[in-house]
DNA sequence: ATGAAAGCGCTAACAT
DNA sequence: ATGTTAGCGCTTTCAT
């Protein structure tokens, strides 16, 4: 590989007057810039990162960890976290925990020894290990570098990025009720983390505050992937006993739902109504419409970045705690029309 | 930050020693392994890559160049992708060029920046500019690290890992014809590029085979993009004249297709026949199905990864040309059913 | 305006 | 078994 010392001798100069070019810093004159610049460019010489980072004690790298490629949400974020980072000429050290803590261990040493100048984070899900958990507040203790929390947090103080949960939850159970329906269900994400509760607060908050009983079995207790929420719809149909309206609490709970669903034929908009949080892109795109609470995720992945320059430029800022705003778009689904009519879900298998 | 030579420190040893028990190598007495892995341990000490990299002259990174991160068929293959290096112990770099050339060429020269081990690519769409098309063949020659391509491929002796478009589409078009269709069209891809003419040619010639007319204005001239393909379904079937079945080039073609299909409540199935390539999971989980052909997008990744990694290991190998195998799921919509009976596609806006 | 020299954090060759 | 030393490719004083 080509080193600045080689641009050095071919183009008759010392290495400080190659890194004076590289770097637009200090006095070139204009003549030995040209000559200088000619020889980079014939060889396209890239100075080795690796080398700066050592001498500059610092480098242009940030740590994206996710815990699932699958899931839009995430996508989107990335692309709004790749745009930033091209702003900012930043590379972008990607990690998968496949929502498996050990990965997420695992990626937060590999990013301490890539000395990432921070981090943006969506925890994995499953932290039930109480010490697992500790462990990763450590790391993040230890990593030297901000850390942004995306979706999901930890009581720690940093800067983070979230969702209005117990919010859109309560407007999803009001948008109900005006649209007509008394028995709501929900079917939850797993309250055992803070995002699942707070959603499942929002619900009966509401109902509460509308004077509307509770129905105990309407309460489908899921943990936010569709496998649990295509089994727990199931068994809700299955047993006859269902609600008039349902709020799904993601997008990957609304995907199990709707499977159950279509399944049985059942139409959204007229047997049973339903409000899911969360936009999904595709299913809109073809014209498979419900009512949704849609939160921006691209700009999710824009301000977690914005947040994490921040604190990157002046490390002592006090955190913030950003809460992406969120829009209710109704389809029509929130109802229970009386005729059988067309509508958008009337899929008999 | 701590470094090797504040555990050496702390540890009474010099800083050889702490580097041997860091890579277990050389020879350290278990006395003084056990002391050194304490303070390492007590620090959580991280060596830096960046000096490991500098000394030895090689990093633990691989660049991953992705055109489009809304596309499912990247993030599987970024799954699989993920898979692999987490087995090595690599890390990723991750790019997303947002199919914008010039964001290539930023990006592969950023990755030679990184001194990266290896290169994933999946090039960017547009390359109409045959000048940037020649700089990105000049940047992967120059890049001293060999690069896997994916999907599609330049006219280089690089590895890939591509789609037999030919035969895929040639099998959906004899599927159609064993249905009973004779006048079937095609939605293409980007027919400049040879992944999409490869697919109408597999068309072309099957039916060709088969003996059937080739009707010019059943063909569609697409680019692989949802807007396009869209449009030009809406376009077919206002024009009234359309064919008996079709076939969609890819996953987005078949994303645009469906729109208009459904808007215009046209029966999937009944009134037109369809046979599209890529699977799209999320329609599949939600019982949206439709026939298709289908590849690994996972293992697509994980096949890519392997060819790098042999690559890597041994450079001067033959460049390999994996061809990854499709499966044909015919779940209906290759046929038209004579009477209106109920089909999964019936979306009566 | 240019260059010489030191040094970033590590590893590896060479003592001891 | 352990340490000393040199040096990877850069940037940054400090001279000139």
């Amino acid at each position: 590989m080509i080193t600045i010392k080689d641009i050095a001798v071919e183009a008759g100069v010392s290495k400080t007057t190659v890194s004076r070019v590289l770097n637009h810093s200090g006095k070139v004159s204009e003549n030995t810039r040209k000559r200088v610049q000619k020889v980079i460019d014939k060889y396209d010489y890239q100075p080795s990162e690796s080398a700066r980072a050592l001498i500059q004690q610092t480098t242009k790298m940030i740590g994206v960890v996710i815990p699932n490629v699958y899931n839009d949400f995430y996508n989107e974020v990335l692309q709004g976290i790749t745009q930033v980072a091209d702003e900012k000429n930043m590379s972008l050290i990607f990690c998968n925990t496949n929502e498996n803590p050990n990965k997420e261990e695992k990626a937060l040493s590999m990013l301490k020894g890539q000395r990432v100048r921070g981090v943006i984070m969506a925890l994995a899900s499953d932290n039930p290990d109480r010490e697992l958990r500790t462990r990763v507040e450590e790391q993040i203790a230890e990593l030297n570098a901000p850390v942004v929390f995306i979706d999901r947090t930890l009581p720690l103080p940093n800067d983070s990025v979230i969702f209005d949960g117990f919010g859109a939850v309560y407007r999803a159970t009001e948008e109900l009720i005006k649209a007509g329906n008394k028995k709501i269900g929900i079917i939850t994400g797993d309250i055992s983390l803070k995002i699942g509760k707070d959603r499942l607060d929002g619900f009966l908050q509401a109902m509460k505050d509308y004077k509307l009983p509770i129905n105990k079995s309407y309460i489908y207790y899921g943990n936010f992937l569709v496998d649990r929420a295509y089994e727990l719809s199931s068994k809700m149909y299955d047993s006859g006993d269902y609600p008039e309206a349902i709020i799904t609490s993601n997008n990957d709970t609304t995907i199990g739902f709707l499977r159950a669903t279509r399944e049985r034929s059942i139409e959204l908009g007229r047997e049973i109504a339903m409000i899911g949080i969360d936009h999904i892109t595709i299913l809109d795109t073809i014209g498979y419409k419900y009512s949704h609470i849609a939160r921006d995720f691209v700009g999710t992945g824009i301000k977690a970045m914005q947040l994490l320059f921040n604190k990157i430029e002046k490390p002592y800022s006090k955190p913030k705690k950003v809460i992406m705003p969120f829009t209710v778009n109704l389809m029509g689904t929130e109802k229970r029309r009386k005729s059988k009519m067309q509508t958008l879900f009337n899929s008999k298998l």
